[in-house]
DNA sequence: AAAAATTAGATTGTATACGATTTATTTAGT
DNA sequence: ACTAAATAAATCGTATACAATCTAATTTTT
Protein backbone atom coordinates (compact mmCIF):
# COMPACT_ATOMS: atom_id res chain seq x y z
CA UNK A 1 0.00 0.00 0.00
CA UNK A 2 1.67 3.16 -1.14
CA UNK A 3 0.62 6.33 1.25
CA UNK A 4 -1.55 9.16 0.79
CA UNK A 5 -0.54 11.26 -1.72
CA UNK A 6 -2.56 14.74 -1.95
CA UNK A 7 -1.62 14.93 -5.37
CA UNK A 8 -4.24 12.02 -5.56
CA UNK A 9 -7.49 13.75 -5.10
CA UNK A 10 -7.26 16.19 -7.95
CA UNK A 11 -6.37 13.18 -10.52
CA UNK A 12 -9.38 12.94 -13.23
CA UNK A 13 -9.34 9.22 -12.34
CA UNK A 14 -9.96 9.25 -9.28
CA UNK A 15 -12.99 11.67 -9.26
CA UNK A 16 -16.24 10.41 -9.06
CA UNK A 17 -17.79 13.54 -10.75
CA UNK A 18 -16.33 13.27 -14.09
CA UNK A 19 -17.95 9.96 -15.02
CA UNK A 20 -20.71 11.29 -13.71
CA UNK A 21 -20.19 14.74 -16.51
CA UNK A 22 -19.20 12.84 -19.20
CA UNK A 23 -21.15 9.75 -19.34
CA UNK A 24 -24.08 11.84 -19.21
CA UNK A 25 -23.34 13.68 -21.60
CA UNK A 26 -21.95 10.91 -23.86
CA UNK A 27 -25.24 8.54 -23.59
CA UNK A 28 -27.19 11.91 -24.45
CA UNK A 29 -25.05 12.16 -27.56
CA UNK A 30 -26.16 8.24 -28.26
CA UNK A 31 -29.76 9.76 -28.49
CA UNK A 32 -28.57 11.82 -31.26
CA UNK A 33 -29.01 10.03 -34.26
CA UNK A 34 -32.24 8.34 -33.45
CA UNK A 35 -33.39 11.78 -32.50
CA UNK A 36 -32.42 13.38 -35.18
CA UNK A 37 -34.79 11.31 -36.83
CA UNK A 38 -37.80 12.57 -35.22
CA UNK A 39 -36.48 16.41 -35.51
CA UNK A 40 -35.95 16.94 -31.85
CA UNK A 41 -33.13 16.94 -29.25
CA UNK A 42 -32.97 15.02 -26.00
CA UNK A 43 -33.60 17.86 -23.90
CA UNK A 44 -36.99 17.91 -26.00
CA UNK A 45 -37.57 14.35 -26.06
CA UNK A 46 -37.13 14.12 -22.23
CA UNK A 47 -39.90 16.91 -21.86
CA UNK A 48 -42.08 15.21 -24.13
CA UNK A 49 -41.53 12.11 -21.97
CA UNK A 50 -42.81 13.76 -19.21
CA UNK A 51 -45.67 14.89 -21.05
CA UNK A 52 -46.59 11.37 -22.42
CA UNK A 53 -46.13 9.91 -18.98
CA UNK A 54 -49.06 13.09 -17.45
CA UNK A 55 -50.04 15.13 -19.93
CA UNK A 56 -51.72 18.77 -18.89
CA UNK A 57 -48.41 19.85 -16.22
CA UNK A 58 -47.24 23.31 -15.25
CA UNK A 59 -43.83 24.45 -16.13
CA UNK A 60 -42.35 24.12 -12.83
CA UNK A 61 -43.50 20.70 -12.68
CA UNK A 62 -41.82 19.70 -15.38
CA UNK A 63 -38.91 21.55 -14.68
CA UNK A 64 -38.51 19.30 -11.06
CA UNK A 65 -39.09 16.48 -12.61
CA UNK A 66 -36.24 17.49 -15.01
CA UNK A 67 -33.96 19.67 -12.93
CA UNK A 68 -34.61 22.19 -14.95
CA UNK A 69 -35.60 25.96 -14.57
CA UNK A 70 -37.40 28.02 -16.66
CA UNK A 71 -34.36 29.57 -18.65
CA UNK A 72 -34.15 26.22 -19.78
CA UNK A 73 -38.00 25.41 -20.49
CA UNK A 74 -39.26 28.55 -21.75
CA UNK A 75 -37.08 28.68 -24.64
CA UNK A 76 -37.14 25.07 -25.33
CA UNK A 77 -41.16 24.78 -24.82
CA UNK A 78 -41.13 27.66 -27.53
CA UNK A 79 -39.50 25.21 -29.94
CA UNK A 80 -41.85 22.23 -29.40
CA UNK A 81 -44.69 25.13 -29.95
CA UNK A 82 -43.49 26.28 -32.72
CA UNK A 83 -42.90 22.51 -34.15
CA UNK A 84 -46.55 21.55 -33.03
CA UNK A 85 -45.28 19.14 -30.29
CA UNK A 86 -47.45 21.01 -27.43
CA UNK A 87 -50.08 23.62 -26.74
CA UNK A 88 -49.94 26.52 -23.85
CA UNK A 89 -52.31 28.18 -21.66
CA UNK A 90 -52.47 29.33 -18.21
CA UNK A 91 -54.03 28.30 -15.28
CA UNK A 92 -57.70 29.76 -14.68
CA UNK A 93 -57.40 29.27 -11.22
CA UNK A 94 -53.55 31.09 -10.84
CA UNK A 95 -52.79 32.74 -13.87
CA UNK A 96 -48.88 32.95 -13.37
CA UNK A 97 -49.03 29.23 -13.60
CA UNK A 98 -48.34 27.80 -17.76
CA UNK A 99 -49.91 24.52 -18.18
CA UNK A 100 -47.97 22.42 -21.15
CA UNK A 101 -50.45 19.87 -22.83
CA UNK A 102 -50.02 17.37 -25.95
CA UNK A 103 -51.16 18.16 -29.46
CA UNK A 104 -52.16 15.19 -31.50
CA UNK A 105 -49.06 15.73 -33.21
CA UNK A 106 -46.97 15.55 -30.21
CA UNK A 107 -48.87 12.47 -28.92
CA UNK A 108 -48.50 11.19 -31.98
CA UNK A 109 -44.81 11.22 -31.75
CA UNK A 110 -44.75 8.67 -28.91
CA UNK A 111 -45.27 5.86 -31.59
CA UNK A 112 -42.12 6.59 -33.14
CA UNK A 113 -40.05 7.15 -30.14
CA UNK A 114 -40.88 3.71 -28.78
CA UNK A 115 -38.22 1.66 -30.55
CA UNK A 116 -35.35 4.28 -29.24
CA UNK A 117 -34.77 3.15 -26.12
CA UNK A 118 -33.53 -0.40 -26.76
CA UNK A 119 -31.32 0.44 -29.29
CA UNK A 120 -29.64 2.89 -26.71
CA UNK A 121 -30.16 0.06 -24.48
CA UNK A 122 -27.76 -2.54 -26.40
CA UNK A 123 -25.45 0.03 -26.91
CA UNK A 124 -24.84 0.19 -22.76
CA UNK A 125 -22.69 -2.69 -22.15
CA UNK A 126 -24.05 -3.60 -19.00
CA UNK A 127 -25.75 -6.98 -17.53
CA UNK A 128 -29.31 -6.49 -16.49
CA UNK A 129 -28.31 -6.37 -12.72
CA UNK A 130 -25.71 -4.53 -13.64
CA UNK A 131 -28.14 -1.55 -15.15
CA UNK A 132 -29.88 -2.04 -12.19
CA UNK A 133 -27.44 -1.26 -9.58
CA UNK A 134 -26.45 1.80 -11.53
CA UNK A 135 -29.94 2.92 -11.73
CA UNK A 136 -30.45 2.23 -7.96
CA UNK A 137 -27.07 4.24 -7.25
CA UNK A 138 -27.87 7.54 -9.26
CA UNK A 139 -30.94 7.95 -8.09
CA UNK A 140 -29.58 7.40 -4.61
CA UNK A 141 -27.33 10.37 -5.62
CA UNK A 142 -30.06 12.61 -6.83
CA UNK A 143 -31.86 12.48 -4.12
CA UNK A 144 -29.10 12.95 -1.68
CA UNK A 145 -29.12 16.16 -3.59
CA UNK A 146 -32.41 17.29 -3.31
CA UNK A 147 -32.29 16.86 0.23
CA UNK A 148 -29.92 19.30 0.76
CA UNK B 1 -46.72 -9.78 -11.62
CA UNK B 2 -47.97 -6.91 -14.54
CA UNK B 3 -48.02 -8.32 -18.27
CA UNK B 4 -45.34 -5.63 -20.69
CA UNK B 5 -46.80 -2.41 -21.38
CA UNK B 6 -44.89 -0.62 -24.63
CA UNK B 7 -45.88 2.72 -22.83
CA UNK B 8 -43.52 1.92 -19.70
CA UNK B 9 -40.88 1.74 -22.44
CA UNK B 10 -41.01 5.44 -22.21
CA UNK B 11 -41.54 6.48 -18.59
CA UNK B 12 -38.57 8.60 -17.20
CA UNK B 13 -38.27 6.45 -14.37
CA UNK B 14 -37.36 3.31 -16.65
CA UNK B 15 -34.53 4.79 -18.69
CA UNK B 16 -30.97 4.51 -17.51
CA UNK B 17 -30.59 8.05 -19.64
CA UNK B 18 -32.50 10.10 -17.58
CA UNK B 19 -30.51 9.60 -13.68
CA UNK B 20 -27.09 9.59 -15.69
CA UNK B 21 -27.98 13.23 -17.38
CA UNK B 22 -29.43 14.71 -14.34
CA UNK B 23 -27.32 13.66 -11.78
CA UNK B 24 -24.32 14.67 -14.28
CA UNK B 25 -25.84 17.73 -14.24
CA UNK B 26 -26.48 18.51 -11.08
CA UNK B 27 -23.18 16.98 -9.72
CA UNK B 28 -21.13 20.00 -12.19
CA UNK B 29 -23.69 22.22 -10.27
CA UNK B 30 -22.40 21.34 -6.84
CA UNK B 31 -19.04 22.55 -8.17
CA UNK B 32 -20.00 26.05 -8.87
CA UNK B 33 -19.92 27.84 -5.25
CA UNK B 34 -16.79 26.31 -5.22
CA UNK B 35 -15.37 26.78 -8.43
CA UNK B 36 -16.61 30.38 -8.55
CA UNK B 37 -13.81 31.24 -5.74
CA UNK B 38 -11.35 30.17 -7.80
CA UNK B 39 -13.04 32.13 -10.75
CA UNK B 40 -13.29 29.24 -12.84
CA UNK B 41 -16.34 26.96 -14.49
CA UNK B 42 -16.55 23.30 -14.36
CA UNK B 43 -15.28 22.21 -17.55
CA UNK B 44 -12.55 24.68 -17.12
CA UNK B 45 -11.35 23.20 -13.90
CA UNK B 46 -11.62 19.14 -15.48
CA UNK B 47 -8.81 20.95 -17.96
CA UNK B 48 -6.90 22.20 -15.65
CA UNK B 49 -7.01 18.79 -14.03
CA UNK B 50 -5.87 17.09 -16.89
CA UNK B 51 -2.92 20.06 -17.06
CA UNK B 52 -2.10 19.28 -13.06
CA UNK B 53 -1.91 15.50 -14.08
CA UNK B 54 0.48 15.88 -16.74
CA UNK B 55 1.68 18.97 -18.33
CA UNK B 56 2.37 19.92 -22.01
CA UNK B 57 -0.58 18.08 -23.73
CA UNK B 58 -2.33 18.61 -26.93
CA UNK B 59 -6.12 20.15 -27.39
CA UNK B 60 -6.71 16.71 -29.22
CA UNK B 61 -5.34 14.61 -26.15
CA UNK B 62 -7.08 17.09 -23.72
CA UNK B 63 -10.26 16.30 -26.13
CA UNK B 64 -9.54 12.74 -25.88
CA UNK B 65 -10.04 12.39 -21.79
CA UNK B 66 -12.34 14.63 -21.57
CA UNK B 67 -14.36 13.54 -24.16
CA UNK B 68 -14.77 17.38 -26.12
CA UNK B 69 -13.90 18.00 -29.02
CA UNK B 70 -12.13 21.43 -30.36
CA UNK B 71 -15.57 23.77 -30.83
CA UNK B 72 -15.57 23.34 -26.62
CA UNK B 73 -12.00 24.03 -25.85
CA UNK B 74 -11.15 26.15 -28.72
CA UNK B 75 -12.83 28.79 -26.97
CA UNK B 76 -12.60 27.65 -23.35
CA UNK B 77 -8.74 27.43 -23.48
CA UNK B 78 -8.59 30.97 -25.04
CA UNK B 79 -10.33 32.07 -21.61
CA UNK B 80 -7.85 30.19 -19.14
CA UNK B 81 -4.74 31.89 -21.60
CA UNK B 82 -6.79 35.05 -20.71
CA UNK B 83 -7.09 34.54 -17.27
CA UNK B 84 -3.20 33.26 -17.40
CA UNK B 85 -3.63 30.10 -16.52
CA UNK B 86 -2.51 28.66 -19.49
CA UNK B 87 0.02 29.03 -22.34
CA UNK B 88 0.05 27.78 -25.67
CA UNK B 89 2.89 27.16 -28.33
CA UNK B 90 2.72 24.69 -31.06
CA UNK B 91 4.37 21.94 -32.04
CA UNK B 92 8.28 21.92 -34.14
CA UNK B 93 7.60 19.15 -35.33
CA UNK B 94 4.31 19.38 -36.18
CA UNK B 95 2.79 22.48 -36.67
CA UNK B 96 -1.19 21.27 -36.56
CA UNK B 97 -0.48 20.24 -33.32
CA UNK B 98 -1.26 22.81 -30.20
CA UNK B 99 0.57 22.19 -27.09
CA UNK B 100 -1.28 23.30 -23.72
CA UNK B 101 1.09 24.10 -20.99
CA UNK B 102 0.97 25.54 -17.24
CA UNK B 103 1.77 28.96 -16.45
CA UNK B 104 3.22 28.99 -12.76
CA UNK B 105 -0.60 30.90 -11.75
CA UNK B 106 -1.94 27.91 -13.48
CA UNK B 107 0.33 25.31 -10.89
CA UNK B 108 -0.62 27.23 -8.15
CA UNK B 109 -4.64 26.88 -8.09
CA UNK B 110 -3.78 23.66 -7.64
CA UNK B 111 -3.15 23.95 -4.36
CA UNK B 112 -6.35 25.37 -4.31
CA UNK B 113 -8.30 23.08 -5.96
CA UNK B 114 -7.13 20.07 -3.06
CA UNK B 115 -10.08 21.28 -0.90
CA UNK B 116 -12.87 20.86 -3.23
CA UNK B 117 -13.35 17.05 -4.11
CA UNK B 118 -13.97 16.00 -0.63
CA UNK B 119 -16.53 18.64 0.07
CA UNK B 120 -18.33 17.64 -2.78
CA UNK B 121 -17.90 13.88 -1.65
CA UNK B 122 -19.55 14.99 1.64
CA UNK B 123 -22.81 15.91 -0.45
CA UNK B 124 -22.77 12.88 -2.78
CA UNK B 125 -24.95 10.08 0.04
CA UNK B 126 -23.30 6.89 -0.51
CA UNK B 127 -21.21 4.92 1.49
CA UNK B 128 -18.05 4.14 0.08
CA UNK B 129 -18.61 0.97 -1.22
CA UNK B 130 -21.41 2.23 -3.23
CA UNK B 131 -19.22 5.58 -4.56
CA UNK B 132 -16.81 2.60 -5.74
CA UNK B 133 -19.85 0.48 -7.60
CA UNK B 134 -20.77 3.49 -9.49
CA UNK B 135 -17.59 4.26 -10.18
CA UNK B 136 -16.90 1.29 -11.86
CA UNK B 137 -20.22 0.97 -13.35
CA UNK B 138 -20.13 4.57 -14.92
CA UNK B 139 -16.25 4.05 -16.67
CA UNK B 140 -18.06 0.47 -17.90
CA UNK B 141 -20.50 2.66 -19.42
CA UNK B 142 -18.22 4.95 -21.09
CA UNK B 143 -15.44 2.18 -22.26
CA UNK B 144 -18.46 0.41 -23.73
CA UNK B 145 -18.96 3.94 -25.83
CA UNK B 146 -15.42 4.00 -26.76
CA UNK B 147 -15.04 0.86 -28.13
CA UNK B 148 -18.50 0.96 -30.78
C1' DA C 1 -58.00 45.83 2.80
C1' DA C 2 -53.20 47.57 1.94
C1' DA C 3 -48.43 46.42 2.15
C1' DA C 4 -45.06 42.85 2.14
C1' DA C 5 -43.54 38.50 0.86
C1' DT C 6 -43.79 34.75 -2.20
C1' DT C 7 -44.29 32.43 -6.44
C1' DA C 8 -44.34 31.21 -11.67
C1' DG C 9 -42.44 32.32 -15.89
C1' DA C 10 -39.84 35.29 -18.90
C1' DT C 11 -35.59 37.67 -19.90
C1' DT C 12 -30.65 38.48 -19.99
C1' DG C 13 -25.89 37.30 -19.96
C1' DT C 14 -22.25 33.91 -19.84
C1' DA C 15 -20.47 29.39 -20.76
C1' DT C 16 -20.65 25.16 -22.54
C1' DA C 17 -21.57 21.22 -26.12
C1' DC C 18 -21.31 19.47 -30.56
C1' DG C 19 -22.02 18.65 -35.63
C1' DA C 20 -20.39 20.49 -39.83
C1' DT C 21 -17.28 23.03 -42.35
C1' DT C 22 -12.90 25.34 -43.15
C1' DT C 23 -7.91 26.07 -43.00
C1' DA C 24 -3.29 24.82 -42.47
C1' DT C 25 -0.17 21.18 -42.21
C1' DT C 26 1.50 16.63 -42.68
C1' DT C 27 1.53 12.00 -44.48
C1' DA C 28 0.63 8.41 -48.00
C1' DG C 29 0.39 6.66 -52.46
C1' DT C 30 2.01 6.57 -56.89
C1' DA D 1 8.23 15.19 -56.21
C1' DC D 2 3.27 15.60 -56.63
C1' DT D 3 -1.32 14.84 -55.71
C1' DA D 4 -4.68 12.90 -52.61
C1' DA D 5 -5.98 11.67 -48.16
C1' DA D 6 -5.72 12.49 -43.44
C1' DT D 7 -5.19 15.17 -39.33
C1' DA D 8 -5.38 19.13 -35.74
C1' DA D 9 -7.49 23.30 -34.60
C1' DA D 10 -10.41 26.99 -35.55
C1' DT D 11 -14.83 28.70 -36.94
C1' DC D 12 -19.83 28.76 -37.35
C1' DG D 13 -24.53 27.75 -36.19
C1' DT D 14 -27.86 25.80 -33.09
C1' DA D 15 -29.32 24.28 -28.60
C1' DT D 16 -28.87 23.81 -24.06
C1' DA D 17 -27.82 25.13 -18.92
C1' DC D 18 -28.14 28.18 -15.22
C1' DA D 19 -27.56 32.29 -12.14
C1' DA D 20 -29.53 36.64 -11.64
C1' DT D 21 -32.98 39.80 -12.46
C1' DC D 22 -37.53 41.24 -13.78
C1' DT D 23 -42.61 41.15 -14.12
C1' DA D 24 -47.07 39.85 -13.07
C1' DA D 25 -50.09 37.40 -10.10
C1' DT D 26 -51.24 35.44 -5.69
C1' DT D 27 -50.76 34.82 -0.61
C1' DT D 28 -49.60 36.15 3.79
C1' DT D 29 -49.20 39.58 7.38
C1' DT D 30 -50.53 43.03 9.93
Amino acid sequence: MSSFNPDDTLKLSNQLCFPLYASGKEITRKYKPFLDKLGITYTQYIVLMVLWEKDHVSVKEIGEKLYLDSGTLTPLLNKLLSKGYISKKSLPSDNRELIISLTKKGLELKKEAYAIPPQISKEVKLTKEEAQELYRLLYKVLKGFKDE
